[in-house]
RNA sequence: GUGGGUGUGGCGCAGUUGGUUAGCGCGCCAGAUUGUGGCUCUGGAGGCCGUGGGUUCGAAUCCCAUCACCCACC
């Protein structure tokens, strides 16, 4: 389990992360597959097609619909959907904030009421390690608590505190599953999470309290979730500093094309987001002449691709004419071939960041794309 | 042919003891969406109330005629 960096260009970089499902090169753009299917009838074929290199599922929703130990039992997460490579499961942590009318948060962790069907589900940390374990993800992301942007210092405090003692027990846990006998990935790694908010001081206290816990990586969340760009790029630039440089940043929930780079810029290497899909699912499309809205009239007769050049499979074969009127009838083939399209513009993306870092170039590209995607000629 | 019913934005409807800018759902046209509940939310355009006459200060609403469609009976 090596994370060598490859290339620095500033604070940009660019590393090669091995693990026991493969390697994976940063920066990357892991594709949001919550259920274990990436929403839009995407398969793992597709994947391979399109450059995904991990995938991401998550914990709550997983647990709470089919279940960690079914899974287990069938052979693991990577069994189970046919995709050998890198998974990385989320903790559960962001439900607590994203389903926050259906919990309460106390010191042993989380009471949810399931959206599936109303029943009572308590989370803590012990928990959501077992069930990670269970399904066998190659990176196991620490229980956290993702306070609301708008929380106040006092709340925010607190409950930092209290994600850096969930933090302590995730690890525990987790290593002694890691040497039970029938664990799926006895490699299992596992993330810490730094949160704080928009008050910088937090964020860099907390990010040298998990720096010193030796863990396999260190994400930044509790960004992108009603803050403004300028805040979440101060966050970054004042909290990055202060990670573990030999170990791998990743951004959580974020973001747009823009937001990447800009991430990038800081130092940042892993990404996940479900702009490209669920926008895929909704018609909305990236291109590097800027988005567009396939449901939009001016599509009607337009028997260009998506965007002209691009080789993902929707884009050789399909006009903006035609998936239109896909999506205007409501046929899953419409939203697949927009997130087919956007997860490959994403993916390739960031192959292109790879190799500008690689080049010495990336302040160009960074520059270059960021004006083309603005351009708005379409 | 006789009797009854219905005609209100693209579609389906609400609105009739006559009263200021005629509503609603869907659709349409746009915009949001950041560790995903195939959602949701926010705006916008669009109607001479079947047609013609009448009563009235005032008619989608009352009266007459007429046209179209539906049902029943012949």
């Amino acid at each position: 389990m090596a994370y060598t960096i490859v290339a620095t260009e500033g604070n940009a970089k660019s590393a090669d992360f091995d693990t026991v499902h493969g390697r994976v090169r940063t920066p990357v753009f892991m594709n949001v597959g919550t259920v274990a299917a990436i929403k839009g009838a995407v398969s793992t074929d597709d994947l391979q097609q399109i450059g995904t290199q991990v995938q991401l599922s998550n914990t709550y929703h997983l647990h709470v619909r089919t279940g960690d130990r079914l899974i287990k039992e069938l052979g693991g997460l990577h069994r189970f959907m046919h995709w050998d490579k890198p998974i990385l499961t989320d903790s559960g942590g962001f439900q607590v904030f994203s389903l926050s009318n259906l919990r309460k948060i106390k010191e042993e962790g989380v009471y949810f009421q399931s959206h599936i069907d109303g029943r009572k589900i308590f989370m803590g940390p012990e928990e959501s390690m077992q069930i990670q374990s269970n399904l066998g993800s190659t990176i196991a992301m620490a229980f956290d608590e993702c306070p609301p942007a708008l929380a106040d210092r006092d709340y925010i405090r607190r409950s930092v505190e209290r994600t850096d003692r969930w933090l302590l027990r995730c690890r525990e846990k987790l290593r002694h599953l890691n040497t039970l006998e029938d664990t799926i990935n006895p490699s299992q790694l596992l993330f810490g999470i730094n949160q704080g908010g928009i008050f910088e001081d937090v964020r860099i206290e907390h990010a040298k309290s998990i720096g010193a816990l030796h863990l396999d990586g260190y994400a930044v969340g509790g960004l992108a979730v009603g803050e403004s760009h300028e805040q979440m790029y101060r966050i970054l630039d004042v909290t990055v500093p202060h990670l573990p440089k030999d170990k791998p940043t990743y951004l959580m929930g974020v973001g747009t094309p823009a937001n990447i780079l800009e991430a990038v810029e800081r130092g940042v290497d892993f990404f996940d987001c479900v702009y490209p899909s669920r926008n895929g699912r909704h018609g909305h499309v990236y291109t590097n002449k800027g988005k567009l809205n396939l449901f939009n009239k001016r599509f009607e007769k337009d028997l260009r691709p998506m965007e002209e050049g691009c080789g993902c499979p929707s884009c050789r074969s399909y006009s903006r004419a035609y998936i239109r009127h896909l999506l205007k009838a409501g046929e899953m083939l419409g939203m697949r071939l927009c997130v087919l399209h956007n997860l490959y513009f994403y993916n390739t993306m960031m192959s292109e960041i790879r190799l500008a870092i690689r080049s010495g170039s990336f302040k160009e590209y960074k520059k270059n794309k960021l004006d083309s995607m603005t351009a708005k000629e379409n």
